[in-house]
DNA sequence: GTGAAAGCGCTAACAA
DNA sequence: TTGTTAGCGCTTTCAC
């Protein structure tokens, strides 16, 4: 439906009497071509207003340069940071990128897995959903030898490369930062115990227990969709806990932001009563008051390596026995568990 | 780079001893199939697992059925409403969607626009980067005739639609409310006065100071970049201002939030000393204490309707002299602006 | 209702 | 260093 006045290499090459393949060959800048030749092409291509057909190039490559990206949500700033990341890496190759939502359903993946791979994406960058469990709806892919690079919300997996934080050591890191500001009875707020970033908080949290001695409550768990769960559902949670937790550890700052302003409208003071850390180090963090001790984790570079090890690997410049990407994470300890005058350092 | 496996019409042609023709037809749905046909070619090509190359068939029909949006940046909970919006509308009638960020300045957006445009995008969704004054980088588009929807952030444009809000009408709603609240000194953050949004916005602030008898004071204005302005940058803006203003208009929520949570800490009492009013209802200022009055537009049903409309200009269904859709916006009061004891209905 | 054949614009053997 | 040629897989006109 668009003006078929296109200008092809055909086009060129008979203005400038050569043949067509050499005009193929000086566009891609291929070394065999003499440079005035070159000059010569440039020159008459960018007169006539010549423009790369990329899907007759596509289709006779058998390749698209265009990577899928399936995220949960788009919305928070881990995503978008993590988004950013991917852009510049393969904006930097020359790769088109395709972003779509799962929605934090499994359902949704499914469909955004099949969709890329109508459309013929080279490779995938995934973040998995809320429920996925199995990674059966990946093997259409697996088959044809698309790679799929993990990230963040992974899941274990022959073939492909995980990039991840190690959420179980942050975990354990902040839980021992709230044990060290006196918190004797710490709350966990998780997310479903089969998603691996959930799962290794947890694990941390109970390690950290026990490391100081302090028995584990399962009481003292709450389990849910962090980003839906209403403040006021978790504060009847935590109120008709007896006696009253000291401390709170959740896997997600919404969700840590959510239980502190409920606790306050309840007339608990955070951090005197209850201290309360968070996970991601979302802006929010710092805008609520008391501002929220949070995991910091690195977002963007997340993204630019999952994104280069994916080039890399459509490039076969990835040694195949890579399977994980761990990269670190730190605390940012600010007034939300600051029990003690003075704060760690 | 792929198996070279892949079934093609040919195949299943072969397999039924039919023509490749009858079979592309089938698969269309071509109503002068006879059924029966259409039922054998479509369990083969289940069967055979065929699998549709869009590349093919996009450079037999000359377009892509893939749309780009450009937006500044994804990090805003209005943004990625948005682009859910775009995303329910597309799918639905099986466009791709490349997604790109200017992140706020122009030449990123240049860039944008030219990948896009080279990636042969059948239509485009656009809202402009903070610095964007002149709409020459899009002429390559319109020259080809590409059709390009602006939404939110918008510029005059002959052949192109707009989808906005009336922000001139939302500044001036909120501002009347301030004053409604007891507010004489009205300090305004705006943004660049290029950019509609900001311009509008301010415009309908003066003209309900001036509506309610107020003087408009250049001193009490002060305008920036409001992502990245630090809070402690407007505080000091503030601050200098003598006598100390009463209240804030903000024109978005991040920078509100900013200067409440400096405010705060500058021993300033929110909405005692100064009333703060946002932009955007971005999900944090239900957060901050106190939870922050701000204006409320639909992000999801502004992408839905500019998806909806650039595909039916695609499909020249749209009225050509259609040139601004204008959704409404809603005044949310928290109480960041309740000065008196009772709040406004 | 179905088939034959041409060609979308590009690339890559192979040849020269 | 450049040209010739044969497709990539699909759609569509025209013919039957």
């Amino acid at each position: 439906m668009k003006d078929s006045g296109e200008i092809t290499i055909y086009d060129i090459a008979k203005a400038l009497n050569i043949s067509p393949s050499t005009v193929s060959r000086a566009l891609k800048d291929n070394p065999n071509i003499r440079k005035e030749t070159k000059k010569k092409i440039f020159a008459a291509a960018r007169d006539m207003g010549y423009q790369r057909n990329k899907f007759a190039s596509d289709l006779r490559q058998k390749r698209t340069s265009t990577l899928g990206v399936i995220v949960p949500s788009l919305n928070s700033y881990f995503m978008t940071s993590v988004i950013s990341g991917i852009e510049k890496v393969t904006n930097h190759y020359g790769y088109n990128l395709i972003i779509s939502q799962s929605q934090e359903t499994v359902k949704k993946e499914i469909d955004s897995v099949n969709t890329l791979f109508n459309s013929r994406v080279d490779g995938l960058l995934v973040s998995l959903a809320y429920d996925t469990k199995s990674l059966d709806h990946f093997n259409v892919l697996f088959k044809k030898n698309i790679p799929v690079i993990f990230f963040d919300r992974v899941s274990a997996c022959n073939n492909c490369i995980s990039v991840i934080i190690d959420n179980y050591q942050a975990g354990y890191d902040m839980t021992t930062h709230l044990i060290n500001q006196g918190c004797r009875r710490i709350v966990h707020l998780g997310g479903i115990q089969t998603r691996n970033v959930y799962r290794d908080r947890f694990n941390g949290y109970k390690q950290a227990l026990s490391d100081n001695g302090l028995p584990f409550d399962e009481s003292l768990v709450i389990i849910g969709r962090l980003n839906d769960m209403v403040g006021s559902e978790i504060l009847s949670r935590i109120l008709s806990i007896d006696p009253l937790p000291d401390g709170i550890f959740a896997s997600n700052d919404t969700s840590a932001v959510s239980a502190m302003c409920e606790l306050k409208k309840a007339g608990i003071r955070v951090p005197e009563d209850i201290a309360i850390a968070g996970f991601n180090n979302d802006p929010i963090s710092r805008y609520v008051e008391p501002d929220l001790s949070t995991v910091n984790y690195p977002g963007k570079e997340m993204g630019e390596i999952a994104a280069q090890t994916l080039i890399n690997k459509l490039n076969n410049l990835q040694s195949t026995s890579l399977n994980t990407i761990v990269l670190s994470h730190s605390l940012m300890l600010r007034k939300s568990t600051q029990k003690e005058t003075k704060i760690e350092s």
